[in-house]
DNA sequence: ATGAATACGAAACGTACCGTAGCGTAAAAG
DNA sequence: CTTTTACGCTACGGTACGTTTCGTATTCAT
């Protein structure tokens, strides 16, 4: 590993493997991703796999990784019209993501605490920092009260989403996000009608609905 | 099972393994319920076991349902002490769980919507359902704007004590809650102010902090 | 060129836990 | 006293994990 000795590693294994993984998750979620079956799609030997990723739960981690690893964060000065976006892009996410996997990973990371930290630095946290970065413009911007208690606000955006992913009849719809937002703003804005206003104007979204 | 025939169920065994999964629920959580060893360590077969529930899992909900029955609901009439209330009962319950087992449950109940069902209803809906009576006497009581969206606002405030609860650092605490409480009436309530006074005028409940 | 180090594939292995089935015995109803 | 059901014991088949062994291939270092 540290002197290039030895018969270096076959690029196109990780490759493949990381492809397949991809493929088997979005059809059929964690449960899916059997390392045995992964490496035979894949046309690869088990012990490849495993020399590569310590167990199917990290396997699982970096095919995500390359996935979820940025949202991209609006940032257009409209403090309502940015957190709306920032929400239906987690959603989004989240989505695409599939709430039995989602819900199998965390369990998965229950027990190894290194294993929850993977999960939360590669999956959950870049969502949370993209709504934490929009709500800290918006409070240098001096929208939001100076008191607030931002991670708090944080939270509360994104467990909704999360919850009603995992939980609910159906994840958020944007017109719900607006509407969370918008009372969420009434609580911890200098002046929510202002902002109100200010997003009215940008109402060039999605002209339907 | 329809006459009274044949050798009859001993109740004993019953109370024996729900007592013996609820030690080890707490122990090692939804992990630690592995019938074999729930059973000899009730001092009972495994065979009798399977008679009563058919899998871990309906025999773990089974658990759940005796202690997560019903939270129970406040009702003083102040908005804010309730809700905050609730909340409360409601971290508590989840917290006696364990992150860990309910991230568990969860995540089995994905793939058999019977079993996520059952869950739901056992164990996610009662405090949910706590949440809304607060907050529909609330309406009732013209303490809420009358178009406030019921449902959403009672995912917002349960998703949030859930989130914390499954990733986040540490629960929700009081204050966190009563932080929250009071930034989203401000957003939802017809008078937010005469309703922060009238819970000011409750303030008996921690006289500490 | 030769040898050490590492990767690859194939196969077998050990472990854990699931849920089921057969069998002999015990306890109730008719 | 026969039928029905419960109980315990034991064994089984199944799935998936992660490990190990072994023979072969590939590369670097000397």
């Amino acid at each position: 590993m540290t002197t290039g000795r030895g018969r270096p590693r076959d690029a196109q294994i990780d490759a493949a493997v990381l492809q397949v993984t991809a493929e088997v998750l979005d059809q059929q979620g964690y449960r899916g991703v059997v390392i045995e079956d992964v490496a035979r799609r894949a046309g690869v030997s088990k012990t490849a796999v495993y020399r590569r990723w310590p167990n199917r739960y990290r396997l699982t981690i970096a095919v995500l990784e390359d996935r979820l690893g940025r949202i991209g964060a609006p940032s257009t000065g409209c403090t309502l019209c940015d957190l709306h976006e920032c929400l239906v892009l987690t959603t989004d996410a989240f989505c695409r993501l599939g709430a039995g996997t989602l819900a199998q990973l965390i369990a998965e990371g229950g027990d190894d605490p290194s294993a929850h930290q993977h999960l939360t630095e590669a999956v959950l946290d870049p969502p949370r920092q993209a709504v934490h970065r929009t709500l800290f413009e918006a409070r240098e911007r001096g929208d939001l009260r100076s008191e607030v208690d931002l991670p708090l606000v944080v939270d509360a955006l994104s467990s909704l989403v999360f919850y009603r992913l995992l939980l609910g009849a159906d994840p958020m719809s944007p017109e719900e996000i607006e509407a969370v937002v918008i009372a969420l703003l009434r609580g911890i804005a200098t002046d929510a009608d202002a902002l109100l206003r200010e997003a009215a104007g940008h109402e060039e979204h999605q002209p339907q609905s």
